[in-house]
DNA sequence: CTGAAAGCGCTTACAG
DNA sequence: CTGAAAGCGCTTACAG
């Protein structure tokens, strides 16, 4: 087999020469649309897996004017609730022949326009966004309308269950119904009194399960109390919360935590207090993340499909992509299933 | 400000039509190289500015030959060590004006050679490969074929000891100095009958920590009994291997597992068995990954400087690129630090 | 300092 | 079934 001389690539031009037909038979050929003698076809095909021809893609984009390649926008992939999403969406993906490029924007909300711009410089296809900006209660308008002008240019999906204030279809958790999994499922075992903790009026989603809370306990019956301390989200969220919690008596019956990480944390601080989880006190996580299921005391949580929702997102930007962006600002809810574990 | 047609992107052209000039001279305006007269140069950025144009990518790259996109291949994203070194690398990446692919090659030999076909056709810059094949004992030629010649073309960074049989360079954690330092910690401690687990002698990096285990405890003078069980890596081998073990008195003073998730299945197994860690039974892990640290005993595990390692793993491939993949096979070992915690 | 022209490698009507 | 030609949008010697 000869080898094509290293760095200068094999073209359709050298297969033609080569064979003594022109260009673009070879491109129809090798591309399978349009006619070529069969006699030809295999010469070519042939001579073109010789040479382990590819054809250059620059060349077929800047025909095609498309990229086969997506951006992909999280806070931070080591969450693992971003990472189960990209985990699923990158395999429906790559089953449609896409690749994804993943982008950490380390909640820095300048930095999450730096990269949408070169994503839209990279020309990609589209583009989803998961949390940062995305989840801000207070939000400039500039970053708003950042998001909306480049899904003008370039179909955007947002990971929010507002999307529609930036005029993109989206997809989002149903949190009002994990909430409402998890109470009654408390409710049910006799639990009365309720602390939610871990959030804060700063972030949409979790001003959302405490509103979703406080009409869901209302309407059962439940004391439901809402705790914001300053840190969220984290495991040191939940641990910081948890100890203030066990300041003042009487404990609450259980804690619902706005998330996993939340409620390791708080699970960790009590039993660090010398509490038994769930006898002296219940914990509740939300998202079925590692942390739910690694804990020695596994935890009760509201869990996310994540298999549905990643190839929810997908299926959900492939079609705006094929509308040329054009998709309705309609936001599709993914159903949680409730995970009953120890801590409850 | 006149907002460019939909769909029609602005070109150079359009710019240089526009102003009166030709499109070379924007193009120098633009890019900034060669010579253009200050009062053009204003007049071409003010236009560029205003009708928001960039420079069509693909024609860019037509013309360069480079993409600046990075291709980075992991088994499973949700698997923390993966995510943390990607997370790392991305920030060092995206410094330089590289966007990284993703790709989750879900520990399927045939999927990884897919993935690398069609990041060979993408044109990417540069490819860092983790797990999966290259950790595999037994690996059929081919499989290594591939990435040598992959190599000629684009350049490949790989995350293992022994990327030299692949003819590239690499970068991987010191597991022998990993070793080390637990053994001397847990030795120091008094601690002398050990038992490792969570490995298999079909994967290399458990294989180099094994012997190095030996060797270490032979020399210090500890007592060490290698247990490979059916499982391996994962929260359900350490949890499975720990309940093995408990299953005959004495027991050892110490379990050392391949990795966090290996240590936190077999903590949970000794939580459930009633033993108190360390008082019982000590447990030490390997990676500092989120999984030793989360659970309410922390685990004693060697921390590896992700920071480090994913700068390195960019660096390396950085200067490769520049060498057009001459650059040679030596491994780079980052150095490991032993975090000390609960668990022991 | 500027423009005409060639070239990067492919695709696709169009005419035969 | 095939080839000549134009075009995708940019860059870069080259001549002026």
């Amino acid at each position: 087999l000869e080898e094509p001389i290293k760095g200068k690539n094999i073209t359709i031009y050298d297969i033609a020469n080569e064979i003594g037909v022109s260009a673009a038979t070879v491109s129809r050929a090798i591309s399978g649309k349009g006619y070529v003698s069969e006699a030809n076809k295999e010469k070519i095909l042939a001579l073109a897996e010789q040479y382990n021809f590819r054809p250059n893609t620059f060349a077929q984009n800047l025909q095609s004017g498309f990229t086969k390649t997506i951006g992909f926008m999280v806070p931070h992939i080591g969450n693992m609730y971003f990472a189960n999403v990209y985990y699923e969406f990158e395999k429906w993906a790559s089953g449609e022949g896409y690749m994804t490029i993943l982008l950490n924007a380390k909640d820095n909300r300048e930095l999450e326009s730096k990269l949408l711009y070169s994503l839209n410089e990279k020309r990609v296809d589209g583009i989803v966004i998961m949390g940062g900006r995305l989840d801000d209660v207070k939000i400039k308008k500039q970053y708003i309308n950042e998001i909306t002008e480049l899904n003008q240019t370039i179909p955007c999906l947002l990971c929010s269950s507002r999307a529609d204030i930036f005029g993109c279809p989206g997809v989002h958790g149903d949190d009002k119904m994990g909430m409402d999994l998890i109470l009654r499922h408390l409710h049910e075992k006799g639990y009365k009194n309720v602390v939610l903790i871990g959030g804060s009026d700063h972030y949409i989603p979790t001003i959302l399960k405490k509103q979703a809370a406080i009409s869901i306990a209302e309407e059962i019956g439940m004391n439901l109390k809402v705790k914001w301390f300053k840190e969220v989200f984290s495991y040191e969220a939940g641990y910081r919360s948890m100890e203030k919690i066990l300041e003042q008596k009487p404990y609450p019956d259980v804690v619902c935590c706005i998330n996993d990480y939340v409620a390791a944390g708080a699970l960790t601080a009590a039993i660090k207090a010398g509490l038994r989880v769930p006898e002296d006190i219940a914990i509740t996580g939300h998202d079925n993340v590692e942390a739910s299921w690694i804990m020695p005391t596994q935890i009760t949580t509201a869990g996310v499909n994540y298999d549905k929702y990643g190839k929810m997102v997908f299926d959900q930007l492939f079609e705006s992509i094929q509308k040329h962006g054009k998709l309705d600002s309609k936001v599709s809810l993914i159903e949680p299933k409730l995970v009953v574990r120890e801590s409850t």
